[in-house]
DNA sequence: GATACTTAGTGTTCATATTACACTTAGTAT
DNA sequence: ATACTAAGTGTAATATGAACACTAAGTATC
């Protein structure tokens, strides 16, 4: 028992991750069922408990490897969430994260995972495991206001991809179709994407110029 | 020992204040000096263990209400910090807290702690023990930030002022000066002030409106 | 009681940023 | 050859933000 702890237990620490990826124009987040009690069979949020020295970044990180195999996705520390009463069991306090991950970089789930992992779009959820649907909401508020002044949609996109393709990216986040003269002339004023000379090839019309973005800097505008 | 720590004890989990005020034109912070090693007689942000039943927000209330006798002020969760390594002694991770309290609010501290209480200019800062310092820093820069584009400052403002005291709190924080009739534009256009009807007389001058909020939420524009 | 001093209070012009809006281009499919 | 689809492009109107200086209403002083 920690000498700091008189009469009362340490509270547990655990990471909670809120990976986001959009795919077929749906801005989905990754659940996962629960195998235990309590909310047995319930989705939930991935996450797990902090280990020993282990930074909270790292822990988000290992969670998200075990549960992606993916590492290097954009990340960033969300809220704490610490009521009394959020894990029915004993005291549990969870530090969230947001995690951006581009559809396109997942690797197939094998199939023993498949049943137990699910990618839901965020506006038709299951009911969720302790307070994840609170932790959930907050995330997507955070991701939809910072969409607008930053570049973190960076973190869902393929690494080349047509100016179109980004425009759905962010009207499928922010749930709001944009004008597409002043949508492609203010990406390109901020100066952070440029042209690669390829172009896109794929279906019957005039093909289109593909981007990427110059740094993996997130930066705000 | 909690059965979901499995050979190694479950962190300590504390809160930590970044209690701001202003006062001579200066943007200050609550600084304790520390009684107890680690760290003994160095200055460090006001804190404690989390309680048994016991959310963050009230563990942060606690605290606040504890060093300096207020409570109902301002406050929002900034970080929480969990290096392995930030405490000598034993893991424990760190919700931080900014809380605002305007200078007018603040009790005149009993004789016995003034010693070890310390209002400390931002700019001026002693060493600081554990990770305080980096804390302190992310605190400052989040508080800037948000003077921007939000009322914030209203935790900081007595309840009623002259435009010119709001101007220099704005000033003071982002350490910069503004345009007077901008400023006073902008702030009455936001519509969140009204005039009181009355005048404040010091001074050897023209008397000044004195205004108010007409609310406490905090906005953002 | 005239003058000096101090802070309060007020508008306009200019530059920049944001919004609204429609047609031509370049490829594939039939 | 024609139809179809998405790519790509510019301008005018409006709104926003920035720069800027004088008058007003008190008190203090002589």
């Amino acid at each position: 028992m920690n000498t700091k702890y008189q009469g009362f237990e340490s509270p547990g620490v655990t990471v909670d991750l809120v990976l986001f990826t959009v795919n077929e124009d749906r801005l989905k987040v990754m659940l996962v069922r629960r195998a235990e009690t309590p909310f047995q069979g319930i989705w939930s949020l991935p996450g797990g408990f902090l280990l020993e020295n282990e930074s909270l970044d790292s822990a988000a990180q290992r969670v998200l490897h075990e549960k992606t195999g993916v590492s290097e996705v954009y990340m960033e520390q969300l809220y704490t969430f610490g009521d009394p009463q959020r894990d029915p069991r004993s005291r549990v306090i969870t530090v969230a994260y947001i995690a951006l991950i581009p559809w396109q970089s997942l690797p197939q789930p094998e199939s023993e995972k498949i049943a137990d992992l699910n990618w839901s779009s965020v506006d038709a959820l299951p009911k969720l495991a302790f307070d994840h649907k609170q932790i959930l909401e907050y995330a997507v508020t955070r991701l939809r206001a910072k969409v607008s002044y930053s570049n973190i949609v960076y973190g869902l996109m393929p690494k080349q991809f047509r100016l179109s393709e980004l425009q759905r990216m962010y009207e499928t986040i922010i749930d709001d179709s944009l004008d597409k003269r002043n949508f492609r002339k203010r990406m390109l004023a901020t100066g952070l994407l440029k042209e690669t000379g390829k172009k896109d090839l794929a279906g019957a019309h005039r093909p289109a110029m593909l981007y990427q973005f110059k740094s993996k800097e997130i930066v705000f505008f």
